[in-house]
This record gives structure tokens, C-alpha cells and sequence, in this order.
DNA sequence: ACCTGAACACCGTTCAAGT
DNA sequence: ACCTGAACACCGTTCAAGT
């Protein structure tokens, strides 16, 4: 009898295209959510608003906040890193990887923020394997090669978030300009003889461009990579 | 008349021990509950239990919370920064401010994850000019310092986070080493295809030192800034 | 000017009750 | 087995009222 009306319950959902609620489901609601409103939008009263049901519901698929929020980072990175086309040389594939982290965290604010503060290991070990293959390719002595992966995966990614967390300013829009001058002004305006460096770093700073000055920290750290296996070029 | 009681009040208070409120007494009862309890100890109720007041009183002098943590930050770096001691070389001060980064955040963790989630300036620039500083002294291209430093910023504090959220292991304990090892199992059980990288990198892992392989990936960046300067050794 | 603490508008999470 | 939604135990923040 109440599987009978179990099946009913499901017909009805079917028929006005309500599916049952499923972990992939509100995972999926969840990611739309943080899109859209960013990561002070997703709370499970929103969440099961949209999914038409009570907060209640939700936990008997999630056990917490905290597991949705990693379930949404694996799922972003496991559908966008295979996006991300092969390189004829580890030197191009490392910079496509590069700045496929850099857009993907451009894209999803939030996957960047989460990416530090709670790291997904399984989607941490996607970035850090496609990274540590380019790294072998380079013929990095083996010894060397974790050391490598880290750095190189340590700063694409807090680059990439410190990026995204500037607000999508991937393009250079009149803003992130006006920021800059803002900025530089400022330091400009510091104590030489407290700040001196930074100071006269102002200067950088007014034809700065995001992801051309991102790009140079990947060549800077593969110019040290290179530099351990005896300076040979691999372009 | 209200002036009178005022003044007697705060005699009252000074003879009791009890200070009045100020934005510094705050700040620093907020750094001591940080230290203690974590970031989800402090509350705003918890904080004004400990300096004997109800929450609506903190807000005379501080604006909001994230002020307050903003705050925190700038203290704890303006008081610790200054203690790293100078070096001969460029070098061995980069690695003194390197393990001064890192000792900072290992004794203060919720420093690492607001120093990340939303910079205090203040901070970042106390930081980023110490580093700068070194990287000029480095004799490194003008048009170039900018890059290397912030590469070097970038892998340093967010290393040194990570480090600090794996739970104050600096010195190597029972339960680090054991972590590891399951790491290192987990890693060898990877699929092959899917992870060679990875599955390869597990025996680096068994022989891990934290502090050493920190160092490790800064001398491979300091190695690529060298490479810019051309070769010449700076130790 | 500065402090008090109840009250407001939220959270994540639980759980008895339903189907 | 799965869903419901009221209720619990918190938050940050505000504000009328005090001194």
C-alpha cells in the first residue's frame, strides 16, 4: 500500500516534471545558487526553496553545509579541468592549465574561496595530477618534481582566487583601471622611508594587466623549474 | 554633574583593574579569543562577556565584525613582522621573512585564513614591502621586481596557511607523520592511469618535511628570479 | 559620550510527525 | 525510505533606554 502510493507520489512528480530529490540534484541547485548570489546566497532555506521542499529534506542526502559546498567544488572542477585542450609542450600545456584555473576560479568566486579555506581533495588532486604530469614532461629529476607541482599549484590557484575575489575583472573593464590608479596613487602617497619598495612598485601598477602579470609568475617559477634541470628551454 | 559621575565612574573602574572600553582593549581581547578558541569562538557576546560589558557596547568602537578581524590582522603583523631578524645576504633574509611568514601563521591560524579570505591592506603591504625590499637587493630588473614579489608573496603566505591549517605541525609530531602516511597510502592506491602523477609523487610524501619542502619551493622561485637577473648566484 | 541588554532578522541543524 | 516544517540553539547587528 504505501509503496503503491509511493509510485503514485512519484508518477505525479514525473508528470510535472518535479524529479525526486537526489544528492546530484541539489548539488547542481546548490552551484546555480552560488553562481548567481555568491556564497552568503546559498543557505538550505534557499536551496530548499528552489527545490521546492522544506530545509529538512535536504539533510537526508547532505549531511552538512560544509560536505555541499566540497560536492559543488568536485563537480565544477571535474566538469571544467578536461575542457581545458592539449599543448603541443609541457611549457603551453602548463600555461593552458594556468589559465584554465584562472577562468574556471573567474567564473565561480566561491569555488576559489572554498579552494583555500576547505580544500576538496579530490578536486585538488584533478589540479595537482594535471599539473605534476606537465612537470614530468619537463623532465624535472623526480626528486624535484613535488616541490615543482606545489609551487606551481600553489600560486595558480591563490592567484586565481586573489583574481576572482577582485570581482570578474578578467576583461579589463574601466573599473579594475580605475581601481589600479586608486591604488597606485596610494602607494605613491606612502612614507618613503617606510615603504620604499612599494612605492616605487606604484609605477608597475598603472599598466598592470591581470592575466599578463599572472602568466609572468608561471614563467617566473618555470624559469626556476628550468633552472634545476640545468637550464635547458623546453618551448 | 554628568561629568562628575563619568570621572567617577572611571575611577571606579581604574581601581577595580577594569580599563574602559577602547577599540585597542577590544582588538586585543578579540586576538587572545582567536588564539584560544579559534575563528568560530569569537562572538561578539563572547567577546564582550570577557571585557565585562553586553555585545551592543563593542559597536561604539568598532564598526563591524569584519572590521574587528581586519583589525586583529594588522596588530598581529605590525607586532611579529619587526622580529624577524636581519641577514647577510638577500637571501637568507628572504628565507628569514619566509619562516617568519610562516611561523606567524602557524601560531595565529585564523590569521592565514582572513589574510587570504579578505587582505587587510595594511598587512599585506607590511608583508609585500619586506619581501620587495630583498627582491630589489637581489638586483633584480626594475620592469621585473613586481612579478617576484608577488609570486614570492603568493607562494609564501599561502603555503604557510595551508601548513598552519593542517594544524600547527611544525614540529614534526606522531600524528603528522602518521597523517602522512595515510596520505601516502591513499595516493599509492590511485588508479594508475587516471593518476600517475600522483601515484609516483606518494614515495616523496613518506620522507615529507613541512618546513624543509616550504623552503624548498622558495628556492626554486628565488632560483627562477636568479634565472632573470642572469645565473648570478646571490648567496 | 559611552554603555546596556533586550529584540530583530537571520543562520545551520534536528526531529517528531507524516506519507 | 523519504519528505515536511516547526522548533532549537545559535549568530551579527540595532536601538531605545539609561548613565
Amino acid at each position: 500500500m504505501l509503496g503503491a502510493m509511493a509510485k503514485a507520489k512519484a508518477k505525479q512528480r514525473s508528470e510535472r516534471r518535479e524529479e525526486a530529490l537526489s544528492r546530484e540534484r541539489i548539488v547542481e541547485a546548490a552551484i546555480e545558487i552560488l553562481d548567481a548570489q555568491g556564497e552568503a546566497g546559498l543557505t538550505f532555506r534557499a536551496l530548499a526553496t528552489r527545490l521546492a521542499t522544506g530545509p529538512g529534506a535536504l539533510y537526508w542526502h547532505i549531511s552538512n553545509k560544509e560536505e555541499l559546498l566540497v560536492a559543488a567544488c568536485d563537480v565544477v572542477v571535474a566538469n571544467t579541468l578536461p575542457e581545458i585542450s592539449a599543448r603541443a609542450t609541457p611549457r603551453k600545456a602548463l600555461h593552458g592549465i594556468a589559465l584554465g584555473v584562472f577562468e574556471m576560479l573567474d567564473a565561480h568566486p566561491w569555488l576559489g574561496a572554498e579552494l583555500v579555506r576547505n580544500p576538496s581533495p579530490t578536486a585538488m588532486l584533478q589540479i595537482f595530477e594535471r599539473i605534476g604530469r606537465q612537470v614530468q614532461a619537463l623532465k624535472v629529476p623526480e626528486r624535484a618534481q613535488f616541490t615543482a607541482a606545489t609551487v606551481l599549484g600553489s600560486y595558480i590557484i591563490s592567484e586565481s582566487r586573489q583574481n576572482a575575489a577582485n570581482g570578474r575583472l578578467y576583461n579589463p573593464s574601466p573599473d579594475r583601471t580605475e581601481f589600479l590608479e586608486q591604488l597606485a596613487a596610494q602607494w605613491q602617497a606612502l612614507d618613503p622611508d617606510a615603504f620604499p619598495f612599494t612605492r616605487n612598485a606604484a609605477k608597475q601598477l598603472r599598466e598592470h594587466d591581470d592575466r599578463a602579470e599572472f602568466l609572468a609568475g608561471v614563467d617566473l617559477i618555470l624559469a626556476g623549474i628550468g633552472a634545476s634541470v640545468g637550464g635547458a628551454r623546453h618551448d
